[in-house]
RNA sequence: GGAUGAAUAGCUCAAUGGCAGAGCAGCGGUUUGUUAAGCCGCCGGUUGAAAGUUCGAAUCUUUCUUCAUCCGCCA
């Protein structure tokens, strides 16, 4: 059998026990000829092999460079030198795959995220990254994990749609269609007929209205898969291609999803800070650095660990759109006229306004709720008051709109009243409004984009950095 | 889509109209219990692309490309 390793996790959280032990990774580093930071993925320290001088061929050791594949044998030692626990001291090495020092473009320095994300391929070798994707990898296992053990069902609602009703952005549209001598109708349309669906089909921007078949069915159910967006987004809280969490619940009003939202953010929270502490204290001295060399006014007030703690420790704060107008209406910064767009009932509030109520004046996660009717969407259940729809937002610090959800309309009647109002073709929505046909129950739900939640227990400033291969505006590489 | 800024060696940067340079990496040597190892030496450039101004352009102008930050759209 060719792989006896042992991960080298297992091995630094062991005692050293004086015996031999196999293990395989890529090289760090390579000091004085005799001791190999090894990496194996498995957490972010490395084991160090400790080559007795002497001990191996020249030419063996001229092949142990950065990042070269090493299977080493030999024995598990407490460490002669200081910085480390234990060490191995190796009996044998063997080269699994050299690494062409002169090519090989990563270094044992700080690199910029920007010139890491050219090499997004090879970026997972570096501690930042390594980082970055377990606690991605643990945080997507912890929503798995919360949602089963609540009794959800993970539904897998369809990647290609033909439903272009939900509003929720630009599409990308999915066609088999020659681009030349396109089949064209007689008033010159494309002839979707002779498309490979014999319709429009484009890749989903949502889950959710399939999300609500499936809750209007099992109870509960939860999508987590991939979701695309065609706009032409340049921010660091954008992709085109991004995955995103849609819990729905059948028998649940408004206040139910943000219990339900805010209890799901903390869980998945606290599973990373108890199984990544390593990644997560390494992320937090990463960014303790970055923001040294910043003035001091541009620094966060908490380091990355202490706001995780506090978001855990502390409930959401809760207001209404309206209230939320008033705080900001009421702010010194709205007096003494710092925000660039105006502030007046009925707007939709732009970033920096939610900046404002989340980073200076309640300095901890919100929820909005009962925003105005018209600049939600179709399917938000609307108030008694006849002006504004039982939807909630869940802004947090330095990303903005994590979350976004509603009670849906179950009342048929006011749902085709508003679909007909905001021009949504109900012909083409037959099959969303069976489920208020037939059995119709109030319900509610909530998306959760997963590079944001990525973002904030990360520190990552850049949605690009949380995301193996990001798909972004003229950029589609690998 | 809009605004602003940037692009110089593999990486991080310097050179403000007058000979393109440093640190790191790499390579060769040396040292050997190191922690992004030390010491000596060597290699390294179509200054993002194209055009223009000028005796002379990395530097000034125009266009284009890419990247970053902020805004808009949203998760």
């Amino acid at each position: 059998m060719f792989n006896k390793r042992v991960k080298i996790k297992e091995l630094l959280n062991g005692e050293p026990k004086e015996q031999e032990v196999v293990v395989m990774g890529w090289v760090r580093t390579f000091r004085n000829n005799q001791f190999v930071a090894l990496n194996d993925g498995s957490c972010n320290s490395n084991i160090q092999v400790v080559l007795e001088l002497g001990r191996f061929e020249e030419d063996l050791l001229k092949r142990i460079t950065t990042s070269a594949s090493l299977k080493v044998t030999g024995n598990v030692i407490p460490s002669l030198g200081k910085g480390q626990k234990l060490e191995i001291k190796a009996t044998a090495v063997e080269i699994l795959g050299d690494s062409d020092a002169e090519k090989y473009p990563l270094q044992p320095k700080k690199h910029s995220l920007e010139f890491l994300r050219e090499i997004a391929h090879l970026r997972f070798r570096t501690n930042t990254f390594g980082s970055v994707f377990r606690i991605r990898h643990s945080l997507a296992f912890a929503i798995h994990k919360f949602f089963h053990e609540k009794g959800f069902l993970y539904l897998h609602t369809p990647i290609i749609t033909a439903s272009d009703a939900e509003g929720a952005g630009e599409m990308f549209r999915v066609t088999t269609l020659p681009f030349d001598q396109t089949p064209r109708n007689e008033d010159g349309t494309v002839n979707f007929k002779e498309d490979f669906f014999g319709k429009s089909t484009n890749l989903t921007v949502s889950g959710q209205l399939e999300g609500e078949l499936g809750a209007t069915a099992f109870g509960e159910i939860y999508t987590f898969g991939p979701t695309f967006r065609a706009e032409n987004s340049n921010t660091a809280r954008h992709l085109a291609e991004f995955w995103m969490i849609e819990p729905e619940m059948a028998f649940c009003d408004l206040e139910d999803n943000m219990n339900l939202a805010e209890e799901f953010i903390k869980y998945i929270i606290r599973f990373a800070m108890e199984n990544n502490r390593e990644d997560l204290e390494f992320l937090s001295q990463r960014l303790a650095d970055e923001e040294k060399q910043l003035p001091q006014d541009k620094r966060s007030e908490m380091g990355l660990i202490e706001k995780l703690e506090f978001v855990l420790n502390n409930n959401f704060e809760r207001i209404t759109y309206t209230e939320a107008i008033d705080i900001l209406l009421q702010s010194p910064a709205y007096k003494k006229k710092k925000f660039q767009y105006d502030v007046k009932w009925g707007i939709d509030m732009q970033s920096e306004h939610e900046r404002y109520l989340v980073e200076k004046h309640f300095k901890k996660p919100v929820i909005v709720t009962n925003y105005p009717k018209d600049i939600k969407a179709f399917y938000m259940r609307l108030n008694e008051d006849g002006k504004t729809v039982a939807a909630m937002d869940i802004l947090a610090p330095g990303i903005g709109e994590i979350v976004g959800g509603s009670q849906r309309e179950e009342r048929l009647d006011r749902l085709e009243q508003r679909m007909a109002e905001m021009h949504v073709p109900a012909t083409e929505m037959d099959w969303y409004l069976d489920t208020r046909r037939f059995g119709s129950v109030p319900h509610a739900g909530f998306g959760l984009g997963f590079e944001r939640m990525v973002q904030f227990v990360t520190g990552m400033g850049n949605i690009r950095d949380v995301i193996a291969f990001p798909r972004t505006p003229k950029n589609c590489e690998f």
